[in-house]
DNA sequence: CAGATATATCTTGTATACTAGATAAATCTG
DNA sequence: CAGATTTATCTAGTATACAAGATATATCTG
């Protein structure tokens, strides 16, 4: 604006090299993350909580326009958080046709039950052997806690401590990668889970079998543990009847329902 | 072109109600899925085999644009597939900054062997109850393809064999989920494998470890064939020595190298 | 010559425009 | 009126252009 620009301009930069740029950052570097939320990752995290709490019913379309305009985003960041949920069998994509809410895979459901059971108890075992006394305190805390809760009857925060249980366990483990791959599979079973009433009086019977799992980690018996532990998810059944009768369109039956859909 | 177009383009056209779009394909209705394959799915195979085989090394440099003239595609596919990778953790991505192929964490290394042991026992224990007779000769005849290729001392189609055998006890489980589960953990297990020296002797040992876990689902004996895998799998253990002294760039250090490797 | 500063240029993240295939409504044909 | 056919319009997949932040190099200052 002000100033000549003659004089200043008339150096001529040599021709530069580019950068270098052949290490990454050094792994203890901690690379200042402060907050740039992608957007994808907004956009992700809200429809992954719709479609897990069946606020979204299975087969509904996803139409990316749509979104775009309610987030007030482009379809570019908007397409990699549905590409993710693709990724988690929560969408499907239908090329040159159109996305929809995923229906519920039923061998995923029984795949996962299994799964789940399997990991839990290699969890609960490391547990036991590694859990510190102030873990310990933190459980008992949660367990006062999902008890208080139970008692009065909100449901949504005993979930709520339910999983926080199950997820300090892993923690005492030291197993947060096992924790996730439990947590991706729960989000199917999760999303039967809303579709079934509460059976009368389960929740009591849950925080009891927390207690107990808690009580052999803190004296330090694996075995009881593991088989706590084990007693405590078997309770956790496929009710059949629920999509096959009441929402047969909810479901993908990729799987042949008369295999047995609790193995030990 | 030819025509009077006085006539043709003269009757309107009623507005036309955007179409339905209310129903996703029917469950059942095979979609003829041709082959569309994604330009994002090829590079996306494609890097990935790279990864895992350690062609790129840890800290490479994954620049979008030339990946680009590469593969004669645009950006906007090839970032799909570099953000699935992102999300198998083979690659880092650091905003605004660059993208890496990752550092193998060494908590994945440790959590992925004891969740994959966990998931091929109850893989194994189901095998045992549902394997059909024509699954076992199946298994019988990846032995004994994995016995010929091992007096051949071809290790590359060893590994094939080895990966055949435990997908077809999954196969005969009917856990396809859990079978994908642990190839996902496998991913940076192999990419560690890599790095190390075969061991003499190793490859006619795991054949005949295999032999014994399938000649006891042959008879039944599912107790037995557990048993048989736990040993089988309790053999992969981390040679710490491998990523502390000869390659320590390749590798994070998430979890204490105190904590122990192989839990019970 | 050493250290601080400035800046060119790289990177990823985002927005927008275009292409090709699929679908259902509207039209045509008997 | 029933069925085949056309056609408008939607969709996902792709290409390209722009924006914002980070970094190594060149320059400036003492």
């Amino acid at each position: 604006m002000t100033g000549s620009p003659s004089t200043a301009w008339t150096s001529p930069h040599k021709t530069r090299k580019p950068r270098a740029r052949n290490a990454p950052p050094a792994p203890g570097s901690m690379v200042r993350t402060q907050k740039p939320v992608k957007n994808s990752e907004i956009v992700y995290g809200d429809l992954r909580r719709a479609i897990i709490a069946m606020e979204m019913a299975p087969g509904t379309p996803i139409v990316e326009r749509d979104l775009t305009e309610r987030y007030g985003i482009s379809r570019t960041p908007l397409r990699e958080a549905v590409l993710r949920l693709a990724e988690e069998r929560l969408v499907d994509v239908v090329p040159k046709s159109g996305t929809y809410v995923a229906r519920i895979p039923v061998s995923v459901l029984r795949e996962g039950i299994v799964a789940r059971r399997a990991l839990e108890e290699v969890t609960v075992r490391a547990a036991t052997r590694r859990a510190s006394e102030s873990q310990i305190m933190s459980l008992r805390a949660i367990i006062q806690r999902q008890k208080e809760v139970a008692d009065a009857g909100d449901e949504e925060a005993f979930h709520r401590a339910d999983e926080d249980f199950h997820s300090g366990i892993a923690a005492a483990a030291s197993f947060p990668g096992i924790w996730d791959m439990i947590l991706q599979m729960r989000v199917h079973v999760e999303r039967y889970r809303r579709l079934t009433l509460p059976q009368p009086g389960r929740m009591r019977l849950v925080v009891g079998e927390h207690a107990a799992v808690l009580d052999s980690i803190a004296e330090g018996k694996a075995d009881a543990a593991v088989a706590r532990m084990k007693e405590h998810l078997d309770k956790l059944t496929l009710d059949i009847a629920v999509f096959r009768d009441l929402w047969p369109d909810y479901f993908i039956y990729d799987v042949s329902l008369d295999a047995p859909l609790n193995l030990d």
